[in-house]
DNA sequence: GCTGTGCGTAAGCAATCACTAACCGTTAGT
DNA sequence: ACTAACGGTTAGTGATTGCTTACGCACAGC
């Protein structure tokens, strides 16, 4: 799985897995220590370290060592990357969708405009 | 591409590919329809057809005809999982580190509990 | 020092996935 | 009716990916 790994991989790629939304679920209710995710999930302990690694060079978790133990904790700035993604593009759905509405009197005497016709008749 | 199609896929599997992220991207800017899109992207146009019947899938789009082409628009109620899916991992991760704030006084008489601890260190 | 526990990493493998070319149905214009 | 444009679908292919086992290092307790 390293050859997967490039060096920052987009949260996105990081979390479109299901077996690492699991994971960081997990981590986003309460650091914690790679053993005790593997003991919940139905994988391997090299799996779950494995996938540990993408999503800290994601920027979605970061750790820290403790004894023998490394524990997890999320890191805001990787979700602040996702926020502001997600953000863009409800800006960008709901832009069109507004557009729309504003064009809503003239909707059928305008029928040239078809992108805001369309997110109209969409909604 | 259908052996990968399963009945609802989830929006983060459906944007964990960065190509998907991109054909989103554009149909969040505007509805459009698929040879627009496929003229903007380094991939034919099958391929494009075959990214966004996921996206359908996924919730995330939909679709409708207008003569000989289909028109793509964001469908808001896949934005609204991602939201809130994020937001819960958000209020996770804040929830810890506000219970880490609040203990911070104690902050080096308790440290048994390992969890809050760990969370204030990181911030 | 020895032993046990925890965990990162590498290598290998089977399954999955993103791509292409080809095919064909639908729509629209002449 | 013919032609062109559009786009969904299928099948095949090479690349990617998520998993496992094995190895070895670090830490902690005795």
């Amino acid at each position: 799985m390293i050859a997967y790994a490039q060096p920052n991989p987009s949260p996105w790629d990081a979390l479109g897995d299901p077996t690492r939304r699991a994971i960081f679920r997990r981590i986003a209710d309460a650091p914690c220590a790679v053993g005790e995710i593997a003991r919940t999930l139905p994988i391997s302990r090299p799996a779950v370290s494995q996938h540990l690694r993408i999503l800290k060079d994601a920027g979605l978790v970061s750790d820290r060592a403790e004894g023998t133990r490394r524990i997890y904790t999320v890191d805001v700035g990787g979700l602040a990357k996702l926020r502001a993604d997600l953000d863009a593009f409800w800006t960008g759905a709901l832009g069109a969708f507004k557009a729309a509405a504003e064009r809503d009197v003239d909707a059928h005497d305008q029928d040239t405009n078809d992108k805001e016709t369309d997110e109209q008749e969409k909604s």
